[in-house]
DNA sequence: CGCGAGCTTGATGCCGATCAATGCATGTGG
DNA sequence: CCACATGCATTGATCGGCATCAAGCTCGCG
């Protein structure tokens, strides 16, 4: 036992953008090898987050966005009351913190779901580059725009769908997301408790938790707590589409 | 009687954003003189919108924002299965169209809830025009960033209030935009059916009904068909805040 | 091993949906 | 001007899905 402590690298000492291998789902989307350059000029610093720490907080100032290089995060809005939603979970190569544009001061909390870590990217100097840049500006505000159309699905889903829809939804992203990524669409292993994905979904954990078993009942998912196996897609989306009326 | 036939002036043959007196609301907020001719120069254009028509519908092709000049919009988005979802209510001064960003295409459809008129704005020739004023870029990343913030008021609105307290805020948030435009905080008339705020708030319309009613049984508003007295915001604030608990 | 956080499952109750009837305002044609 | 149609709103009765309350269960971890 004589040995060296183990060394725990978990990522190279520094890693541009351009030679990140999430680029193809991060801001650099669609960047030549040149501009590439410049942003990594700006996304200098990394910062790792443990798992139930937060990155920032509602009321914290605003002056980074930060780009999930690993981990999985969710963020939250907080009534006075207490009361809290959550308002989206975030994997690799996703941005985190545009809601801290609009008043300078974040409005929500993000907060690792495991360990992570997340690139830094100074907003100021983003906002200079993209006057540049334009394929840059183009990008960043297509993110924008894609969050807004997210959030309306939400809203869709809150607003109308029931307790099941809703879970099929949240799962059929889910696995889309992953699939993007080069994980199987069919195995997961969900970061999130019970009681998080209810929030998500405007539903308490004990109906998010039977309708998991009434899917396991039906033949649709293979549940072992956070272990999910997706059997039949197909009947997934046919519950979102409601195909069943 | 041999008087000429009135003449109807609903607007001057061109409102320039610089003399136009909603530019303390839209898009020119905090740019110079110098600055607005540039922005002038771009929104050369403006729309007449009849009540029950669309601006634009989900799928067709993105082109244009549209600031609201005159009228009132609501947005709304639709699953396959024909359930639909109302996503806000757009009055003067507010920008319409930022869900066409991301892909090309809209996402949602606006509707104009009664005759209205919107300044027409070219996203490319706004794009470009970003990238020189600084000013005008920050101010349009608020204003996308202040919609996701919105978004996720609404989803903690549909995620976790009751009936009533969704109705509250709702109001509360009307009359709050109703006096940032200068009109009675207390006093005003919905342009929306109960279906449409019952779609907005993920309730059916009887239950907006009813919400209504006990407002009125409660004291808190005079309510006659679309036309609403608020005698005590005080209350509704309450009833958003849980204070109730 | 035993604790505790998270998950499952059952029993019960309530809020809001649904179904149904009536009321009210506006508009249209006889 | 009235009769009637139409669209929207109100109100009542009933139903059902999800919340709530309450046990147990599972599994990871000190």
């Amino acid at each position: 036992m004589e040995a060296a402590p183990p060394v725990i690298r978990l990522e190279p000492f520094k890693v541009a953008c351009s030679s990140c291998n999430l680029r193809e789902l991060c801001l650099p989307v669609g960047m030549s090898n040149e501009q590439l350059e410049r942003l990594d000029a700006i996304v200098a610093t990394r910062r790792t987050v443990a798992r139930g720490d937060a990155l920032f907080r509602a009321g914290d100032a605003f002056a980074s966005l930060y780009a999930v290089r690993a981990g999985f995060f969710k963020t939250r809005v907080s009534a006075e009351d207490g009361r809290d939603q959550v308002t989206g979970f975030q994997m690799a190569g996703e941005l985190i913190g545009l809601d801290g544009i609009g008043t300078d001061r974040h409005t929500c909390d993000a907060v690792a779901l495991e360990d992570s870590q997340v690139c830094v990217i100074p907003y100021h100097q983003l906002e200079e580059l993209s006057r540049e840049l334009s394929d840059l500006q183009r990008h960043f505000h297509r993110i924008m725009s894609r969050e807004i159309v997210r959030d309306h699905g939400v809203m869709l889903l809150l607003g109308s769908m029931r307790a099941e829809e809703r879970l099929a939804a949240f799962l059929l992203n889910l696995t889309q997301r992953l699939r993007t990524r080069g994980f199987s669409a069919s195995s997961l292993i969900l970061r999130m408790t019970r009681e998080e994905i209810g929030s998500y979904l405007g539903l308490k954990l004990e109906t998010v938790s039977r309708a998991f078993s009434r899917f396991q009942d039906d033949g649709i998912l293979q549940v072992k707590q956070r272990h999910i196996e997706v059997l039949d897609p197909d009947a997934l989306q046919k519950l979102v589409n409601g195909t069943s009326c």
